[in-house]
DNA sequence: AGTTGACATGTAACCGGTTTCAAAGTTTCA
DNA sequence: TGAAACTTTGAAACCGGTTACATGTCAACT
């Protein structure tokens, strides 16, 4: 039970100082002569000591570790996120713990416990549905949490992301701004994400004249947009575009769309959200919405670290999501 | 400095008896008594206790932690295989602290101290180059670690994995076997791992008569995989296959084909690696090399759990991945 | 009835740091 | 030269658990 790198008390002897005196160089903080303090970081460097960080958080309370909960890491706009706030965190030293919920509030319970249990300082969620249980939890414990991807000016919890339901209502106006009218919305599984829920109400908001809007709710893959898209045109609606809420069903409708014969934008025009990496370079290349993941999880990451690091309390930040124009949407006549 | 929920000596105080109980019932231990046991509980449940983890892992010196450092969570395949981590450790209790490390050594040292710092028990690395500080380090405090998408039998260091070189061995034999003997093969920056490189020097020990390989060094995106098609495309080499050391990079190389008007497989046969989500629903659907990223990430966890919690010595695993035959790879004459 | 042992519980040392407070040493300045 | 002020260091309490060992209780057995 024993076979650490040796302990502050070891520096200590080492040394022939007192432990407070290497804890003071460890946390570089006050008052010690500098031969005294290059003298203790000589025995480090010597023993190869760490300090032990069970016991540095005991003591203080910390443990420099944020806890984030996402739904899935197969998403790119996950990971991506993911490593940005990893990333940030890094530089100010503090450390993520990863959960995957799969996007179950059950599920989210259950591991924000046993986060909280491993000592996690903060919490960053998806999305503003959760569990009460767990928000309860948070406000008696006093835990720090933010909530992403959304923006959600009137929740108590502060919200850092984009307005999902404006974006979509951009999305179909702009649409409507080149003439189209019939438009068929793909999406993800409503149950998993109010994002999504959140995405289709803001497109329902666009409500002019002949405006006609087909919903097909299919799973989050490449695999669910062919399936909707195959789908979609069976039914002979005369769309004559196609708003995918992930570039990932958008990919999937060009492989529909390639299988039925037709060509992206002349036969259907396709749009997307998210601008993934490869969003540029499909053929025609995808008219999208530029969604901030990275930007997002740096911010998320900064705030929370302001907060822990210097009480500045967490605020709500709105980032904005750019329309990105190529080539597979058509002017219609 | 104190919000905390509630400490052991809480419970002792509520419920009459001495914390050394409360402890024993917190780790569901030995003798007490199911009165007792059950009272204890209450009191739990009423003053919402949750141990201090800091504190436990003081005193046992564990910390139910695994850290991860992997080279990037932005490919699919990695960002599965973390998932999968994920996952199998939360069943057992364990928590999963990730880094990213962009296949940088120095950063991936950096990242281990650090996390070491935090108290992890355990370390998943990526492939079998390594900083030999790192690995120092590992040997001096006896930190277990395994590498991983690798095998490499010979290795001191267990490492678990299917064999990359072999793999693509495999995969030009088949291409051969149907025919091809100009293929032309896409990978990754050489540099940033050591697999692609496996994989390279496995496509290079097939050596029949008329076999002739090319190969295209170009950054491990859709954007990389079209522009080195695109390259290819360009130097007239006569390719007939084109075979992708990673499904992304084969996407990219649908769209180059595409661009320059080319069908595939009829004008151009193409392989990928990793058999993503995806791979069966592009047109035509991918032949590819299915990867065994959520198993793996399993075998991993469970073989560090099976050495921390029961002492059972590190194995090296072995893992088959498959050929996915399907129709982007046509037979020629 | 007395001894033995099993079982339940409590006492206290310990894990490895941080931090308060006091003590010792050094400088400043009248 | 001596008092005040400041700097540097150490002693010891504390953080919240775990656990070896001691103690106490009660049933069983001789």
């Amino acid at each position: 039970m024993k076979k650490p790198g040796g302990s502050i008390r070891d520096v200590a002897t080492e040394t022939g100082l007192s432990i407070a005196t290497i804890s003071r160089v460890m946390n570089n903080n006050s008052n010690v002569s500098p031969k005294t303090r290059q003298r203790v970081l000589d025995a480090c460097e010597k023993l190869d000591y760490l300090p032990n960080p069970a016991a540095r958080a005991l003591s203080t309370s910390k443990s420099k570790t944020v806890a984030a909960i996402i739904p899935t890491l197969e998403h790119s706009v996950f990971a991506k996120f993911t490593a940005a706030i990893e990333r940030a965190l890094a530089k100010q030293g503090y450390s993520l713990v990863l959960a995957v919920s799969n996007a179950d509030e059950e599920e989210e319970l259950k591991s924000a416990r046993k986060l909280l249990g491993m000592g996690a300082e903060a919490f960053i969620l998806s999305g503003t549905a959760h569990c009460p249980t767990l928000l309860e939890t948070f406000e008696r414990r006093q835990v720090p949490h933010v909530f992403t991807s959304v923006w959600d000016p009137d929740n108590p919890v502060a919200t850092i992301g984009y307005d999902n339901a404006e974006l979509a209502r951009n999305a179909v106006q702009y649409l409507a701004s080149l003439g189209h009218q019939e438009i068929g919305i793909l999406h993800g599984p409503l149950a998993e994400s109010d994002r999504t829920v959140a995405r289709r109400q803001g497109a329902e908001t666009v409500t002019s004249a002949n405006m006609q809007l087909s919903f097909f709710e299919t799973q989050l893959s490449v695999s669910g947009g062919k399936t909707a898209t195959t789908e979609m045109l069976s039914r002979n609606l005369g769309c004559t575009a196609l708003l995918c809420f992930s570039d990932v069903l958008a990919l999937g409708a060009y492989f529909g769309l390639a299988e039925a014969g037709m060509t992206v934008p002349r036969d259907m025009s396709v749009m997307g959200f998210d601008n993934l990496d490869w969003a540029s370079e499909t053929v025609p290349p995808l008219t999208t919405i530029d969604l901030p993941a990275y930007d997002m999880g740096r911010a998320v990451a900064e705030e929370i670290i302001d907060y822990l690091e210097r009480g500045v309390p967490l605020q709500k930040q709105l980032l904005s999501a750019q329309i990105i124009k190529r080539a597979s949407v058509a002017k219609i006549n």
